[in-house]
RNA sequence: GGGCGGAUAGCUCAGUUGGGAGAGCAUCGGCCUUACAAGCCGAGGGUCACAGGUUCGAGCCCUGUUCCGCCUACCA
């Protein structure tokens, strides 16, 4: 056998980097939207700018990549576009700190000085979440990388949004939105997290203004009552109905507020009268609205309150207020009470302080129109794996309120609108104006609010492929195949990329979309930094090699449920890797340096048959989990082919064919082997890219020698055999049956043992006799006799496979007991399943209503259990004699 | 409150038209058998959460219950 000049052991660094390397260079990966084959594209969901890999990106990564590198070997034209995001709110916190560090705020640099510094931090350390997708070994075309900030986006979001403007599909309005105190900005409802906080229930006395008495309102925010204008009661409620239309006074003001009826009051909560704040509370806002109430706005943009509050409380910050509004109602007498109460409280998704709601003027898109075009094209148009998640989408779509866009931040797409100083005129251009369209100044200023990040990214699948240019790429590569994604952002990104794909393009913007698991920790707990059960992609991909932890995700990937990771399991792969490692090294080593030119058809021998058509049934799994987005069967599948099939058995029994002084058999087994080994890696590239492109850049006789760009195995229907299939069963079977003698009676495995065999028909005289020297190597045996009427001793060691009765005689030394002791074990799960089968055939129902194949089925198992318990006892009952 | 998902071996999970309960890891026992000790061989281990129902037959389909997780919502 020749030396392999591979090391022992995989190393995944270097190759990892080689081919990598190697891939950009050669632009591997870059389509030409001119070549043949059909198109198929994917879009990257893009990474905040200032992110870092999590798990969640490695898996979503890793499933793309899959698909990208699948669909080549297929002949399709494949464009994967990665990007970034310029996450607004995020960016623009990261460039805050640093100048904080400075001693310095956003308002010391103004506006322009400010994005300016934002575009250099972007520059240098910006995207550097690209560079480690890169180290996933994603297949992405890097010529055709994109920001949703930079320049060709830019002009699809103004283009996009004075279309929606001129179509009154834009407006600008007031509203009560969630406003951050801190990031001074309006926030989307669903940038709000929502979290129980303990709290406590004021009990507060209102006196009515006739003097005839008072009543009890309950809140948990005493401060906002300086912006009270109503309250409310349910119209139903006996307690409080009589009051409807009367007047109460605000305690502190003493302001006249009216006592209104509305259902929405729950009669049951807290006193069943409720003060009515339209100004700071989301719900008394809509209360306001219905009843026509005054909107009294008593906070700033601070939190502070503003000249509407009394004097004496004016410019106090929110919090500090409540402490002092509780002592002045305990003075006046109108707090009877506080309890504790638990609550939710609404946070900033960015900073976490606390959501304040707050009335003030934004830009709206309407999006009544554009959802149900975007409902109707699910799932007939596009289709969401799993099909559950369907649900969510519609629920989301129907109760779909207005999109409320502007943010109060620098770092974004400015508004292209514009106001006209001298006359008022709001001008809405896709291209800066030089003078008023009305009365032809020049004083305009433009809208100081920036655009919410979604706004851009919800235009990703077509601004990324050059619109509103008429561009090859948008032509050819939209709408996209697949978008792959978590569920976290089903509402903010993918349900409106489907709006404005079908609103701009009249397409959708994907035929489907894979919605995968989140990643969590080993206990089901959500990875976190401050929980430190964070396990970091970047950190195992050097521990253990990129492919493992790829395998590894795979593996777990699941439809529709979360990934418990555990770094075990990511070891465990990473000896996987190994083992395919060390079975091309030994490949490598008899295959000496020389593609076999034997052809394939003069391979012959149980384990060429048998490998082959094996061979043939992975490609078929393989097309058809891919296809299906059943990642972790495309790793279960290979798994099990390559470790226990083509390592545990193949090779295994083509040794004596590659130590054989017989050439021909020799090379046509080699030639097996090469094929095999040759198209598993094949199979396996778009999983593990990297060891088996190292793999593959050693075999002999490769034409091409980038495995990226080879094409998916051919069919190859003259290999497939269903007699290689039965005859390995029954080989396994006898092979599994002898080692199990040895080993329960604790024969040494250097011991060589002889093997008798009672063929229980002719196939099976032919398979052992045919076989011989197979038998002698996997079961460790120096003589082996196969017959209808070969005998063996009765003080042998014996079993039953397929109705062939197994000899393995003992030398005395054996101790005997062990052997009836594992015929008794035998005995006892045949007597398990013979009870089993007797009942079921004993049952005339399904005697007469079972599909016959079934019962047939059910009748043969029944006559072999019978006929190997007859063996065996007979067995035993002679090895008892031979004992006395 | 509404919705969704989960409950299968000690742990993490597969189980695709309902027809003999599986894998990996862990455990136990034996092995340096010339690709691999990151390995090889063998073994043990499960009332498929609970209660009903449909069916000849249910881990799988239907109903209810319990526990866990997530999403969502206007309980002041």
């Amino acid at each position: 056998m020749a030396e392999s000049n591979l090391p022992k052991g995989y190393e995944p660094w270097d190759v990892e980097k080689k081919w990598l390397d190697h891939w950009e260079e050669n632009k591997t990966f870059t389509p030409d939207p001119e070549a043949d084959g059909d198109p198929y594209s994917i879009v990257i969901p893009p990474p905040n700018v200032t992110g870092v890999l999590h798990m969640g990106h490695a898996l979503n990564i890793t499933l793309q990549d899959i698909l990208c590198r699948y669909q080549r070997q297929q002949g399709k034209n494949v464009l994967w576009v990665p990007g970034t995001d310029h996450a607004g709110i995020a960016t623009q916190n990261v460039v805050e700190r640093q100048l904080k560090t400075e001693g310095k705020t956003r308002d010391d640099l103004g506006r322009d000085k400010f994005i300016e510094r934002v575009w250099e931090w972007k520059e240098e350390k910006g995207g550097h979440i690209l560079k480690q997708i890169r180290r996933m070994g994603a297949s992405v075309d890097w010529d055709r990388e994109c920001f949703t900030f930079d320049e060709d986006r830019a002009k699809a979001v103004r283009k996009v949004f004075v279309q929606l403007y001129e179509e009154g599909l834009i407006y600008k309005g007031n509203y009560i939105i969630n406003w951050c105190n801190r990031c001074h900005t309006a926030l989307a409802d669903d940038e709000v997290e929502h979290s129980p906080k303990p709290g406590h229930f004021y009990n507060l006395k209102y006196k009515l203004s006739d003097g005839s008495g008072d009543l009890t309102i309950a809140t948990t925010r005493p401060e906002t009552m300086l912006g009270d204008t109503a309250i409310c009661v349910n119209p139903e409620d006996g307690r409080y109905k009589h009051l409807i239309g009367k007047t109460a006074i605000l305690p502190i003001v003493g302001r006249e507020l009216p006592i209104i009826g509305d259902s929405y009051v729950d009669m049951e909560f807290g006193t069943g009268a409720l003060k009515v704040t339209p100004a700071h509370d989301m719900n008394d806002w809509e209360l306001g609205r219905k009843h026509n109430l005054e909107v009294l706005s008593v906070f700033d943009e601070d939190g502070n309150i503003n000249e509407n509050g009394p004097e004496k409380y004016q410019g106090m910050y929110k919090d500090d207020l409540r402490k002092v509004i509780v002592e002045d109602l305990k003075a006046e007498g109108a707090l009877i009470s506080i309890d504790d109460h638990e609550h939710s409280v609404g946070e900033c998704y960015r900073c976490k302080s606390t959501i304040e709601p707050h009335v003030s003027e934004q830009w709206f898109v309407a999006m009544k129109p554009l959802a149900e075009k975007a409902r109707a094209a699910v799932p007939s148009e596009t289709k969401i794996f799993p099909n559950n998640w369907e649900k969510v989408y519609y629920e989301w779509l129907d109760n779909i309120r207005d999109w409320c866009i502007s943010r109060q931040i620098w770092w974004g797409h400015r508004i292209p609108a514009w106001t006209c100083e001298e006359c008022g005129e709001l001008i809405v251009s896709t291209e800066d104006p030089t003078k008023c369209t009305k009365c032809s100044s020049s004083k305009l200023v433009q809208e100081e609010d920036v655009l919410d990040t979604w706004f851009s990214s919800a235009l990703w699948p077509f601004s990324t492929m050059g619109w509103p240019e008429e561009t090859p790429e948008l032509a050819r590569y939209y709408p996209t195949s697949v978008l792959i994604t978590g569920f976290d952002i089903l509402f903010f990104w993918v349900a409106r990329m489907m709006m404005m794909g079908i609103h701009f393009q009249d397409q959708i913007p994907f035929h489907h979309v894979y919605i995968h698991a989140l990643v969590r920790d080993e206990h089901g707990k959500k990875m976190s930094k401050s929980t430190g059960n964070v396990i970091d992609p970047l950190e195992m991909s050097d521990k253990y090699g990129t492919d493992a932890l790829r395998f590894t995700l795979t593996s777990f990937a699941a439809m529709g449920r979360d990934i418990k990771l555990s770094e075990q399991r990511i070891d465990g792969y990473r000896n996987f890797v190994n083992k395919i490692w060390n079975s091309a090294r030994f490949a490598l080593m008899n295959l000496d340096g020389k593609k076999p030119e034997t052809s394939l058809g003069d391979a012959s021998g149980l384990a060429n048959e048998w490998i082959l058509h094996r061979l043939e049934e992975v490609k078929d799994t393989m097309r058809e989990a891919v296809e299906a987005y059943r990642f972790n069967e495309v790793a279960q599948t290979m798994y099990k082919f390559i470790w226990n099939e083509f390592c545990d058995w193949y090779l295994e029994m083509i040794k004596p064919d590659l130590y054989s002084d017989d050439a021909s058999r020799k090379d046509a087994t080699l030639k097996v082997l090469w094929t095999v080994l040759s198209e598993t890696m094949v199979l396996l590239h778009p999983v593990m890219p990297f060891v088996t492109q190292e793999i593959w850049s050693v075999l002999p006789g490769i034409e091409n020698g980038d495995i990226a760009t080879v094409a998916f195995p051919e069919k190859r229907d003259n290999c497939r055999n269903e007699k290689a299939i039965k005859d390995m069963e029954l080989f396994q079977g006898l092979v599994s049956a002898v080692r199990n003698i040895r080993t329960e009676l604790i024969i040494a495995p250097s011991k060589k043992l002889e093997l008798i065999v009672r063929t229980a028909n002719d196939q099976s005289a032919a398979l052992i006799n045919d076989n011989i020297e197979l038998f002698k190597a996997l079961a460790r045996l120096d003589n082996v006799t196969a017959g209808p009427e070969a005998e063996g001793p009765s003080a042998s060691g014996t079993a039953v496979v397929q109705g062939n009765e197994l000899f393995v005689p003992l030398a005395g030394a054996v101790d005997f007991e062990s052997e009836l002791a594992r015929l008794d074990k035998e005995f006892a799960k045949l007597d398990k399943d013979l009870v089993m089968i007797e009942k079921k055939l004993a049952n005339k129902g399904f005697v007469s209503n079972a599909p016959a194949a079934v019962v047939e089925k059910e009748k043969a198992r029944l006559e072999e259990i019978n006929d190997k318990k007859a063996k065996l006892t007979e067995l035993k009952d002679r090895l008892v004699s031979v004992m006395e």
